[in-house]
DNA sequence: AAATTGGATTATGCCGATATAATGCATAAA
DNA sequence: TTTATGCATTATATCGGCATAATCCAATTT
């Protein structure tokens, strides 16, 4: 046979028509079981597939959605945020047991959103991905929900536009890393990270951090919050700036693993050890956090479950159902850079 | 106006055919400049956009490639390969370049390849990307070119398949990173990395190692290769071996970066100092490669170039075209890992 | 024997675009 | 005036499934 075999051929092979083709391979009740597994069969000798292009055509339905990842601008092409990476992995896993397929697209947040894809009907939904508050975010969201189109995000739930978010929950994380560290004897705390309104997760994981002093009643020893964005090039040269302004901490919590690498380089040229010094915490906990020295103490985000219920939410949305705002909760991995300070 | 619009809609309100509006909006010569003009004012009036479902069924056509990600099972979830990462970030930008979508597709090797995308129309050809021999390799190969699949593959290229590879010119690099470390005054060599023949990447990098050493008349000195696969574990594993062996190298080129962040935790363990004692170098540059402490001298595979390749292969055996296997240079970064030996 | 019921199957329309063939119409050539 | 030539546009078939309504037929009921 030439081309493809579509669903006629099966019909003319198994002498029925190709209505009962196409009920047949959706297992419908409606045909016989015994002509059902002829159909099956055959389609199989054939290697039959169906047509997806014909089949969403006619269901209005994709089941697939799209991903749409928004860089930050200010790194470069090879530097992809690695917590993004995880999250990638894990929304592919839950959608592939949901039975979707998955369209990734980076986007660039200076160009206009390439979100067509549920207008073209090639998804039946979008997952925002990005990190800090991408660009002309609220207008694009206004203009997501103007047309109708079923989307997640992931980030902060906000008040505006409640129901589409999903998020770690960032000030529990701050927090908890704060309060290991208290309990580790620090007293005298920096903060490094943006923790402006267009970082709304390391803003966040300031609160948590900043809240935690506050029980600890050290807010009169808090050194200060240092800016940087999430390189290692930006921790090190906040690091800097910290050292030379003077007041030492002995403990400086960071808005993410790749700051507190850049923190703990910056020690290294100033002569200060980690964590006999000052201790050193993280965000993220990325692959190699375990493997630096010191092995670096940090928050681990659950990307399993992130990914697993933006997934799930966006299911629903398409169904016309509703969901409720989720914070993830995120988990401490102590390590050796928080270490108890020792008398010496 | 209910639902979303479609070609009848634009149709009717530019007092046009259907036809005339579908040729106007691809901008096909064969209609008027100015109803042209006219029906695309209205189509963006209306927000319309091409049902791509039905357009790909007509065109047989989806412009959209599947990537299909093969995971190294001895690894979890969480531990994607960092250099898969760049590639995916190249193939996405060299796929919306050429305008065409990309789904993606974490695939579990020990289960059956789930490459359907081109059979059911999702995608017009498939982009195969893994490390190391992906299990039942030739099998699966076979079936594809049966089916008279469109498909590329990243890798070493392989006789029995000639024209569907693409891949890193690891020979090139191995010799390269190792003649720079002979440059330096380095005379006794190992080398950590798996280097059978289910790591064809690997192999090819120790290869290009002992053919450096050769030339330079080193391989009497040479004190051994030692496995591991890809992670920072392994890496550490295998130095410890390697060090309890008795018989100590000046010199360790490593298969991959986070192989060598193992060694250097090994020697780190040992009280053995980098550069000074061993020199390190690694392979890939993953992101942090230039923050670790010492900043690690190793070889970056060009991964823009990669993805560009792959793609645009890819879309010539599409247009059933031939393609050649491509290898791809790598490029050698120096940094102190692997600074010259000093007489103290 | 005629009418009813229900399970299994078939006939038909449609999803929304694109490509090919056909038509209309103005102008140029016979 | 008639035929021919092009350009602009329209009519129609088609891509390959799925869903609804229609039909067929055997087993019951009346």
């Amino acid at each position: 046979m030439k081309g493809k075999a579509t669903s006629f051929d099966i019909a003319h092979r198994a002498g029925v028509s190709q209505s009962t083709v196409s009920r047949a391979l959706s297992n419908s009740p409606l045909v016989n079981q015994e002509t059902r597994d002829r159909i099956k069969q055959i389609a199989q000798e054939l290697n039959y597939k169906v047509d997806k292009n014909a089949s969403n055509l006619r269901k209005q339905r994709s089941n697939t959605v799209a991903l749409l990842l928004f860089e930050d601008p200010s790194t470069d092409d090879s530097q992809i945020n690695p917590f993004f990476i995880s999250m990638l992995g894990s929304i592919t896993k839950a959608c592939s047991a949901a039975n979707y397929d998955l369209l990734v697209s980076f986007q660039n947040l200076a160009d206009d959103w390439h979100a067509e894809y549920e207008d073209t009907h090639k998804a039946d939904g979008l997952i925002l991905l990005g990190y800090g508050d991408y660009l002309d975010y609220e207008a694009k969201i206004n203009q997501l929900q103007e047309q109708e189109t079923h989307f997640v995000r992931w980030g902060a739930a906000d008040p505006k536009y409640p129901g589409i978010s999903v998020g770690s929950n960032n000030f529990q994380g701050g927090y908890m890393v704060t309060e290991h560290l208290i309990s580790q004897g620090r007293t005298r705390f920096a903060f490094v990270g943006e923790a402006g309104t267009h970082a709304p997760e390391f803003l966040a994981r300031f609160q948590g951090f900043t809240h935690a002093l506050s029980q600890a009643d050290l807010m009169d020893q808090f050194v200060g919050q240092f800016d940087a964005i999430f390189t290692v090039e930006a921790g090190l040269e906040a690091a800097l700036e910290l050292f030379a302004e003077g007041e030492r901490p002995d403990a400086i919590v960071c808005a993410s693993d790749l700051i507190a690498l850049g923190v703990i380089q910056a020690m290294r040229q100033e002569g200060l050890r980690c964590p006999e010094d000052i201790a050193v915490t993280g965000f993220d906990n990325i692959p190699i956090a375990g493997f630096v020295e010191p092995a670096l103490t940090t928050v681990q985000q659950d990307t399993k479950a992130a990914g697993i219920t933006l997934v799930e939410h966006l299911l629903k949305h398409i169904n016309n159902e509703n969901t409720s705002d989720t914070l993830i909760p995120a988990s401490l991995i102590i390590r050796d850079s928080s270490k108890p300070l020792t008398q010496d």
